[in-house]
DNA sequence: CTGAAAGCGCTTACAG
DNA sequence: CTGAAAGCGCTTACAG
């Protein structure tokens, strides 16, 4: 069943193929009869032509997907969100989000050069030269970043202001003497690194001690035996990288016998399902993942002259959900 | 900073374009000089040379895509493991997995024929006409199922399995009366529907009532009330559609004062980490995606000519996971 | 108002 | 051993 053309369109139709072009790009600037462009749509459907998207970009040198490259490691739920609503808001004006998943090795020169995007969403830390090369191509990146960020293309989620909400929180109940709980998979540091950062700085503000670091298994037993040692030099409250932390924590304490937040308050990140469920329920950092992607789709239209409002940014880009653990 | 092109690279080895195609695709079977070979390897890498993509589709009608189209609800870390294996095993061939994730309105033919990819990976229900299309067009298709499936090509994992071991490790737990938690997302339907019916059938087949079925909502005392009925017409185990129904249950469970197991026991899917550090710990089904998703990339690559053996289905798919909960 | 023709970058029979 | 040429399907100046 070879593939539909659109110089089947045109024979079909009675037209040329330049006609069955401007019908199809419905080019308002050509003078083209009401009957002519029925007709032409009226076979292309009937027929099921679909454009070719190679021979498009071939012709065009860009193609109308968005590739969108997220790290190898899964941030979590958070992400998940983000991509639903960037495929969404990216779909409204006919393109298409391609997600990848970066693996070590291949570099992203060779992906981008493959699928020709129109413009590329980077969720993930990405060289510096790739997105220089890419913007030499004319193609728009747009991204998030870890620090703060004044480029207009770039959304800043500053990791250290969420470790540091989340230490002026504890201090807030009364806490002098906090630790930190990273994660195990390392793949995680460039998140824990600047959260962690953010908690010690708040502490050094209130003229705390610096928190001792510790990296925590998701498992009750191995947790536990962090959670005694913290207790015992006379730690009140954990700051845990992320929620899948928090409930190690918390699932340490009950294997010690502690009482939370009585001994030992917790608060995590991601305000995960499983967080208000928790017993006792978690504090936890929530994050407008939706305005974050709205953000970045706005941004993203508008650097294709899709859109012509320049997106602005949102306020309440994360804040403390307060529950029984703090 | 236009394109590098193959005539780019041709002209600045002093030699034509086809020399330089035969070079590049390591054609064996034409003869040229190694030294031929080394000047035209060396120039491209130098100029930075990337074959166009388009172009390359629009020639073999071909890419080295492959589409991986997913359902527009999370289905949670499973989901996002199984793509990350499949992206590492397919890029070990030289294709790169881009993921869709489905939105409602758009048609996935427009998707498929605008990406152009060299075989399509549905994880998520698709239509039969879509399937057929796409086969037609001579695109291999390989997914998953919901249902046993014979065709090589589709990994089942039938769910209605899941809810039966579910049932029956309640059940060999001497449990006589079950109750199903099911999520309160309709777009999990038609998960819940087969799992249900998993369990209801595990029920007969033991001669145990029919158990009632009741939406979760993920929040304690939303939960607490329908546990709360349940124990009041003895329910005294109750089967969770996954580990985030399951904690909401066991919350609930805790705002009424329940004892579990003792006073009800608790199983979900998934084994999330959240499940291990519940309190109680929650007995859950693992699944094995990894090996999942080698099934399904060793199919993809048997359908594409690119490896010799056809894939073998992995054996233990899921079991129950034996914890604290039940 | 509509058509013939060029060209995007590639690969591959075919001819030397 | 290597080059000239065709053609994949599209869009768009350009000519009628």
């Amino acid at each position: 069943m070879p593939r539909v053309t659109s110089a089947d369109v045109a024979r079909e139709s009675g037209v040329s193929r330049t006609t069955v072009s401007y019908v199809l790009n419905g080019r308002a600037d050509v003078v083209l009869t009401d009957a002519t462009r029925k007709r032409v749509l009226e076979t292309a459907a009937r027929l099921g032509y679909t454009p070719s998207a190679p021979a498009r970009a071939l012709r065009s040198g860009r193609s109308d997907l968005v590739l969108c490259v997220l790290p190898d490691w899964t941030v979590g739920p958070a992400i998940d969100t983000l991509v639903d609503h960037l495929t969404t808001a990216l779909a409204d004006h006919g393109l298409s989000l391609l997600v990848h998943i970066r693996r070590g090795a291949r570099p992203l020169s060779h992906l981008w050069g493959a699928v020709t995007p129109c413009a590329v969403v980077v969720l993930s830390p990405v060289g510096a030269d790739d997105a220089r090369a890419m913007r030499q191509a004319g193609i728009p990146v747009v991204g998030t970043a870890l620090d703060e960020a004044s480029e207009p293309d770039v959304f800043a989620v500053p990791q250290a202001s969420i470790g540091a909400v989340q230490a002026e929180h504890l201090v807030e109940r009364g806490h002098r003497v906090l630790a930190y709980a990273a994660p195990l998979d390392d793949r995680l540091g460039a998140f824990a690194v600047r959260r962690l950062a953010g908690v010690r700085d708040a502490c050094a503000r209130h003229g705390l001690p610096t928190p001792p670091l510790a990296a925590v298994d998701l498992d009750a037993e191995a947790a536990a035996g962090v959670v005694g040692a913290w207790h015992a030099h006379g730690v009140t409250a954990v700051v845990a990288y992320n929620d899948e932390v928090a409930l190690a924590v918390l699932a340490g304490a009950r294997a010690q016998g502690l009482d939370v937040p009585g001994d030992l308050a917790v608060i995590g990140v991601d305000d995960l399902p499983a967080a208000r469920l928790a017993a006792p329920a978690l504090t936890t950092v929530w994050q407008a993942i939706d305005a974050q992607a709205g953000y970045l789709a706005a941004a993203l239209l508008a650097a294709l002259g899709l859109a012509e409002q320049t997106p602005t940014r949102p306020d309440d880009v994360f804040h403390v959900v307060p529950r029984a653990s703090t």
